[in-house]
RNA sequence: GGGGGCGUAGUUCAGUUGGUUAGAACGCCGGCCUGUCACGCCGGAGGUCGCGAGUUCGAGUCUCGUCGCUCCCGCCA
């Protein structure tokens, strides 16, 4: 090797580290205070700034809790001072020193220590580190695909995903002392399950002891809860880990954290109560705001009809009108073929039109295509109720102005319409409210509006698979009052389930459940899942119910998700240390990877190559 | 499975109608500097323009494919 092909190291290279030997440190950097003024303290942490005048050195000092400013005088010691020359970014240091006020023109009001600093008298060098890839002392953040890379850099920076773990860490904590108070016991299930029928795809673990046999990683500990309230816990919770193997999305990782909750000898309205204090004391603990309970409730038919969706965001107005009736017999052939194949036609008023361009309004015709439907049809409001509108000629006058009416147009407004089936025109508007809503800047950004969607349909139809399958799952309990119809008319039963719906976001949901097996066996009866299949599936859940079970039920709330809106992250990446990208893909271990030949034999799997 | 956005120095970005040697800021390295706090000043290094093909006299720029990150639909409580 010749000369000047050798790396050059530079002498901070070949500093070689301090031991910690012996010392304690005495301060997190930012609990440094007027108290401790002359004292000597000992701090450690991260070297976040380094401000060096050739004479006396500054640094900031990172630890968890914040900075402090470390000052390196030559003239006080001037072996340490020649340390501190060598001090990069990141490096890792203790260092003792007194405690001394600033000078009055030198002081910092953005810092919290900023009056103080400490006067070093022996530094500790404990690492040094590579120049980081991206600067850890900024708030503004690379993008994603390099903070996902050097995760464990991103969490080290101040204000980002840090603050929300620490966050998320104070919410556990809230969440765990407050159930115990109300006699909840924290009861840990296995991860290594079977299989439930909950409809998301299962991550599955082969089993080595039984070949060709596997189990399944928990979309919810549904089952084995209902178990323990069997067992006589009487009230439950779990923050748990939870698997479904869907594709992702900003508010969905194949892993994700719930407060997994079951009670006994209860109903609907306490177990409400209970959350809603759970919640205020979440808010309070983090946001130090105070909810207003109780929280409002609205049934799901409520819901689908003013907002379109099961989980609106009841922070504004814009509520949608149905407008069929008025249009049962109208000459415009849009409006008229999707009434007469059993569709609806609903409006949409939004105040103010002017705010909304021509282009704004012809952008529309993008909008409903991506919820299956065909368009977006509007209108302005004139003076006297005229309608300026490509679509004002189809119209009589007489439905205009009924039209008018029921939305309670006034000139300035813009209406506007979608027609076709029920769920498209709910989707497309529900989805349209919630964008313009946005767009127009009528979301109030700091208020916090919960809500309960209750009476869930028992049932929704599969026209794929021609049959009942159960919209929240096989375990919830129909209303007592729709019991009769579970085999006449399953479609019209109702559910004693409810959700949790905070800023249009679904945070949490659950149901009373069924206790009773001769109601669980109707249930199945009425999914088409006959006694063979379904005691081989639940068989031991049926038997359980069949030794005096109490009358139970509960919920499971997104905690990701929650914490995602208290820290106002876009994404619940943003509040997982650790999460997977949209592939499913842990950039930081390589996760899922392959696996030697031989780990493949011993659990008798054999892997077929896909072209 | 489908639709949209992004990909240029370590980082964040600019890059004209396709035209010579691809720029800036921060960071990094070296030097100077005793009250800074995004310290300042001087100098320097650093690029497979994600990857591959194509069009062209000529591609960071246009076309196709592919990979990665991301938002959405489907899927999923």
């Amino acid at each position: 090797m010749t000369p000047d092909t050798v790396e050059e190291k530079s002498s901070t290279q070949q500093m070689k580290p301090d031991a910690l030997n012996g010392w304690e440190r005495t301060h997190p950097a930012e609990d440094i205070s007027e108290q401790d003024l002359g004292d000597q303290v000992i701090v450690m942490g991260w070297i976040h700034r380094r401000r060096d005048h050739g004479g006396v050195i500054f640094v900031d000092l990172r630890d968890r809790s914040g900075l402090v400013q470390l000052v390196f005088n030559p003239e006080h010691a001037e072996e340490i001072h020649a340390r501190a020359h060598v001090l990069r970014s990141e490096w890792v240091v203790a260092a003792r020193g007194e405690v001394r006020h600033r000078p009055e023109e030198s002081i910092n009001p953005d810092m919290k220590t900023g009056t103080l600093e400490i006067f070093v008298d022996e530094l500790r060098i404990l690492n040094r580190s590579e120049s980081p890839p991206f600067p850890v002392d900024e708030d503004t953040p690379p993008t994603d695909a390099v903070r996902y890379r050097y995760r464990y850099l991103d969490l080290r920076r101040m204000g980002g995903v840090r603050e929300n773990l620490l966050a998320r860490h104070r919410v556990n904590t809230t969440i765990r002392e407050f159930l115990c108070r109300e006699g909840f016991v924290e009861i840990e299930t296995p991860f290594l399950t079977t299989s439930t029928p909950e409809g998301a795809r299962d991550y599955l673990v082969p089993s080595r002891i039984s070949q060709g046999s596997f189990y399944a990683l928990p979309q919810s500990p549904q089952i084995l809860k209902q178990l323990l309230m069997v067992a006589g816990f009487e009230r439950y919770y779990q923050i748990v880990r939870c698997f479904r193997d869907e594709d992702l999305r900003a508010d969905r990782q194949p892993e994700f954290t719930q407060l997994d909750m079951e009670t006994s000898f209860i109903d609907e309205d306490r177990l409400f109560d209970i959350m809603e204090r759970l919640m205020s004391e979440i808010f309070n603990e983090v946001k130090g705001i105070s909810l207003t309970l109780p929280f409002p409730t609205l049934t799901y038919e409520d819901a689908m009809r003013r907002f379109g969706l099961d989980k609106p965001d009841i922070r504004f107005g814009m509520e949608l009108h149905e407008i069929s009736d008025i249009l049962g017999n109208t000459g415009f052939g849009v409006f008229r073929s999707a009434v007469d194949s059993g569709g609806i036609v609903k409006a949409l008023k939004v105040e103010k039109g002017e705010r909304l361009s021509r282009k704004d309004l012809d952008d529309l015709r993008d909008f409903a295509p991506i919820y299956g439907g065909k368009g977006v049809a509007y209108t302005r409001i004139k003076e006297g109720g005229e309608w300026q509108s490509p679509i004002a000629k189809f119209l009589s006058a007489e439905e205009r102005a009924a039209i008018n009416e029921r939305v309670a147009a006034v000139p300035g407004d813009v209406v506007l319409f979608a027609a076709d089936s029920v769920k498209i025109v709910n989707d497309v508007l529900g989805n349209l409210r919630n964008s313009l809503a946005a767009k127009l800047g009528e979301i109030p950004a700091d208020e916090f509006a919960f809500v309960w969607i209750t009476e869930f349909p028992m049932f929704e139809y599969d026209e794929d698979e021609k049959r009942f399958q159960a919209m929240h799952h096989p375990f919830t309990s129909p209303r007592e009052e729709d019991m009769d119809l579970l085999e006449e008319n399953p479609a019209g039963v109702k559910a004693r389930a409810y959700d949790l719906v905070l800023n249009g976001s679904e945070i949490g949901g659950g149901s009373i459940r069924i206790h009773r097996s001769d109601i669980q066996d109707r249930v199945f009866a009425a999914l088409g899942i006959d006694k063979e299949e379904a005691s081989d599936k639940f068989g031991f859940l049926l038997e359980a119910l069949s030794y005096g079970a109490p009358p139970h039920g509960g919920l499971a709330m997104g905690l990701d998700r929650i914490m995602a809106i208290l820290t106002g992250s876009e994404s619940i990446r943003d509040v997982i240390a650790f999460p997977k990208t949209q592939k499913a893909v842990c950039p930081l271990t390589g996760a899922p990877g392959p696996v030697r030949p031989e780990q493949l034999r011993e659990l008798g799997l054999r892997l077929i190559t896909k072209k």
